[in-house]
DNA sequence: TATACCTCACTGGTATGCCAGTTGTATATA
DNA sequence: TATATACAACTGGCATACCAGTGAGGTATA
């Protein structure tokens, strides 16, 4: 529970308007734009840009302006080669270690539900599955450094994940079939193969966004 | 080159006390005895602390006061696996593209200093061309979003690479092994060995922080 | 008309004053 | 003496006034 400053709920606010597209790329913004639209002063304001800024989302030039970033193709791109990084990384690291009971049961129940949505063809629900999946696998893993990593990139990818299952509706069916097998290697302590997998998996999604 | 502003500049100067040490972890400060130690008011102070706190080198609590964080040597070890996961991705990455005539060369001199160094035993000289070695493959493998996170933790880094060396002397001569073999599997196309290798590199410099 | 220039409204950057919350200490009270 | 309380000296959070730089539009000039 962060402390309940200004600036922390301007930061908040922002990228709420920002996910939602209420603040699309290329707009141009103002700090004195945001104050009335905010309904506070400067400073968290400013604070909040300064972060927004370093998550890439926008783009502060002294004695102009700022722009608000677009999500390039390339740059998701690369987002996705980070996390075939960090991800098959982790899923490795799972497979020597030996899961919980409550770790294993929380997976299970995830891709039962996963498997519903898949059949009653459900993406969005699906959507918030999927990237739950891939959460909670890196949760697991133990690593602060990686759980914010992959915290700081999940925003951004939630501009774009839905552009990939509407890319390709089949996608879901691959999908839940690449988690299940993601996982089954893991309880085996296939290492190789479950860093593979995933790779494997993360590169479909890179490619759909790189025709 | 960053813009010039007293907020920059705030924050390298920052940042470079808590490099040298000058500011140690658990040291209390205050924004206003900064603005008297780095003679500026305190806007871009309070901007400098917000960056170094998400940086992980301080903690800010509302209506108390400001803490230099401790690196701890579970923090570090982290670093360690996460580097491990990027750089074992960069190198099999590497592997699998062709390096340009240049960015050979940039690496064949870094290793022939490298091996000067560790004739010389001279410690200071060869980390400075170790974490060259280490940021050269990372910036050849072309990924923004790698590249700045490997520049987030670089410095939390040079405040554990040091001991790393001192808690092993013969770790030079190793670390000279594994940079000049880890090159040669990437110069072959051997990705998994590349990757392998550097694993294991990394790992060996984890485990020295965690007897 | 075309061009040069000037003005003015805007930008983010900075300095600073005030606020509420916290904490240690000195004082009053039992 | 032990304890409760009040106060004073801090803290960071926030609002705001002022600054220099920028750029667009109008105006004066050729």
């Amino acid at each position: 529970m962060p402390a309940p400053t200004l600036k922390e709920k301007a930061y908040q606010e922002m990228k709420k308007l920002l996910l939602t597209g209420e603040i699309k790329p290329g707009d141009f913004l103002s700090e004195r734009t945001l104050v009335e639209r905010l309904d506070m002063s400067r400073t968290p304001i400013r604070s909040a840009l300064d972060r927004l800024e370093l998550d890439g989302f926008i783009k502060q030039s002294p004695q102009q302006g700022i722009v608000v970033q677009e999500l390039s193709i390339n740059k998701a791109a690369e987002i996705y080669e980070l996390r075939k990084a960090l991800e098959s990384f982790v899923v490795n690291k799972l497979s020597n270690m030996e899961l919980t009971k409550q770790q294993r049961s929380i997976i299970e129940e995830n891709l039962s539900l996963q498997k519903r949505y898949v059949e009653e063809n459900d993406i969005p629900q699906f959507t918030l599955k999927d990237a739950e999946f891939h959460h909670q696998l890196i949760t697991f893993a133990d690593n602060e450094e990686i759980i914010d990593i992959n915290e700081q990139i999940q925003d951004r990818l939630n501009l774009i994940a839905v552009k990939v299952f509407k890319l390709d509706d089949q996608r879901i069916i691959v999908s839940y079939d690449d988690h299940k097998e993601i996982f089954e290697h893991i309880l085996k302590g296939q290492g190789e193969k479950a860093a593979a997998k995933m790779t494997e998996h993360l590169e479909y999604g890179r490619r759909i966004l790189m025709p």
